[in-house]
DNA sequence: TGATACTTTCAGTATATATTGAAATTACAG
DNA sequence: CTGTAATTTCAATATATACTGAAAGTATCA
């Protein structure tokens, strides 16, 4: 492969691998994904292996977790027993399945937490009077909005995703409208 | 302190240092943010030490950091030379000071080296001739792809923030029309 | 100016997370 | 079935990140 490109590639795993921490996916995920995203053929574990110089075991363990977010998929070639992998194409799919899974694990257990911590004053809240009382009203206040934007944003991204890879342009223009 | 508001307030903080990760921020600092959020009085550095058995050291960097974020606030009483601090109780603040400051971390670094990549390619492609020529264009079209919507990411982003508070009840509106 | 109260820094250490590599397991072809 | 190639698992290890605490630094007051 001409030298350009091989540094293009490079590049581009690495950069990705840099930015996988804040996705909530480790660095070889990052990195694997990004080789198979930035090549079209099928690759196998030993391709990967080579190219990203990481170990067998970490490399099996990476594409079961890649496979089992929906960003790559298993690929069997004929009279070849070896397992091949490409990554899914459609950037669309790709944001939204991250968007889902962190929905999932990290927006709902926020509003779960909250509401409870919301429940467990209003238990104490009729039972206290003055200072004490005004302080805590105030707490159950902060937690009333944080509950408000957590609920708003979540509904927000949900019509987002249900929108699909077309409404990314109409939301731009429609927003473009809101703000002007 | 009640015991019922007791647990709500340990609840909030222990999730809100767990979501920490997801967020680019320390558990600490979070942890931190959050007894200032659920704290409407102001707190000095002993008081958090006591309340999260934290260590001095750790409490003074992850307060800087917080303040650097612009997350939380010192201020000072008179006649006290002790510094305290408050959360900034606007959660719509704090969400834009948080998505702000990722895009211009991870969001804007990524559009750069793709963009990067891309030219790389272009320097090589109009050399190539058949099979190679294809894989290349295959990946080029990969980058574009890539490149479009981020930027129309970015640009959504941008739009909400400038929508302000009061915006995101409109979007929502919005947006469910859009959906319909 | 010196004494005191408070804050910051940072080398050392602890903790959490990711990675290796070899052994165990599985899947397939003959 | 048997032998072999491929894959998975997981205890040991490496690496990255966060935290501690004591010493150094800074600001304020008498």
């Amino acid at each position: 492969m001409p030298t350009a490109v091989e540094q293009s590639k490079s590049l581009f795993v690495r950069r990705w691998g840099e930015m996988a921490a804040y996705w909530g996916i480790s660095r070889t995920m990052a990195e694997i994904h990004a080789l198979l995203y930035a090549t079209p053929t099928p690759l196998c574990t030993d391709d990967i292996m080579a190219q990203l110089a990481i170990s067998r075991g970490n490399t099996s363990m990476s594409l079961r977790s890649l496979v089992d977010w929906g960003l790559i998929e298993r690929v069997h070639h004929r009279g070849d027993r070896k397992e091949y992998f490409v990554a899914n194409a459609d950037v669309w799919a790709l944001f939204a399945n991250i968007t889902r899974q962190r929905q999932r694990r990290e927006v709902e257990p926020i509003l779960d937490t909250v509401r409870r911590c919301r429940d467990l004053v209003d238990e104490e809240l009729p039972r206290l009077k003055g200072d004490e009382a005004a302080d805590l009203r105030a707490y159950r206040q902060r937690l009333d909005d944080m509950l408000e934007f957590l609920t708003a944003v979540a509904r927000i991204v949900d019509l987002f995703l249900r929108l699909g890879p077309k409404g990314l342009k109409r939301v731009n223009g429609v927003l473009r409208k809101l703000v002007a």
